[in-house]
DNA sequence: ACGGTGTACTATGTGTTGTGGTACACTTGG
DNA sequence: CCAAGTGTACCACAACACATAGTACACCGT
């Protein structure tokens, strides 16, 4: 399981969001897996349960997650079916965003380079 | 010149930021080229004049710009001298988290090493 | 029938952002 | 010298996102 940092930047829900699709993506999780109840992971993590409820139900659009109503959330594996276009653009034009912060500090485009390849690398050690 | 962008997630003063250290890191604007006044940009941009000086108080910080109290402010050169580590750190954490976005969406390695390769040969172009 | 589940809705507090307005100190040019 | 232009520093206000708090309803399995 994960923690909730209260301090970070990044939103409670997307916490929560991130983290289950590492989980999911990285087969920590396996598929028709049972997810934790909204009350249920609201409680362990400390946090309202609405917020949690936001995060499933954004998991549950994008097809990483499916619901029974009235039995309970499960872990699926759609996600792998297509590459999501439009969040795939979205993702790009950040990643293009904090490049040209890069390049704004100073650092040269080898320089660049070599930073993500070790963030490339460091993820695929894991998978 | 460059527009501001309403609908843009960014706030109106990173993106008075960015656009200025994209020209200023391009050479667009020379060293000790004056900037226009708070008041001046303010009216072009139609945003608040207060806006428009927190950008600059922290392009300032940054090094970006100096002031002359009662003159103006200048374009400043001692961005090059040495990269702000702190700075770094930060872009490298959110590059970190956006790469693992595209493995969430089931980006390969290679695929994401080819997008973003696009995207520094990109800015190498302009250069 | 009951308990556990997801879902939906309203309301509230807090923090960030942008705006509107005012005031002051400084420099330059007439 | 003085007026205009400049940066700087406040304060108050509205809009928005986020998290919280609480309630209510519908569904499923035992």
């Amino acid at each position: 399981m994960f923690y909730i940092d209260q301090k970070s930047h990044k939103s409670i829900c997307d916490q929560i969001i991130d983290n289950y699709k590492e989980l999911i993506v990285m087969n920590v999780l396996e598929y028709d897996e049972k997810m934790p109840s909204v009350r249920e992971l609201s409680k362990t993590l400390r946090v309202n349960p609405n917020t949690v409820q936001k995060a499933y139900k954004k998991l549950e659009e994008q097809k990483y997650i499916y619901v029974s109503k009235g039995r309970g959330t499960f872990v699926s594996n759609d996600y792998e079916k297509e590459i999501d276009i439009a969040q795939l653009r979205e993702i790009e034009i950040r990643l293009a965003d904090d490049i040209s912060k890069l390049f704004y500090l100073g650092v040269t485009a080898d320089k660049a380079r070599e930073i993500i390849e070790g963030i490339i690398a460091g993820r695929e050690e894991w998978k």
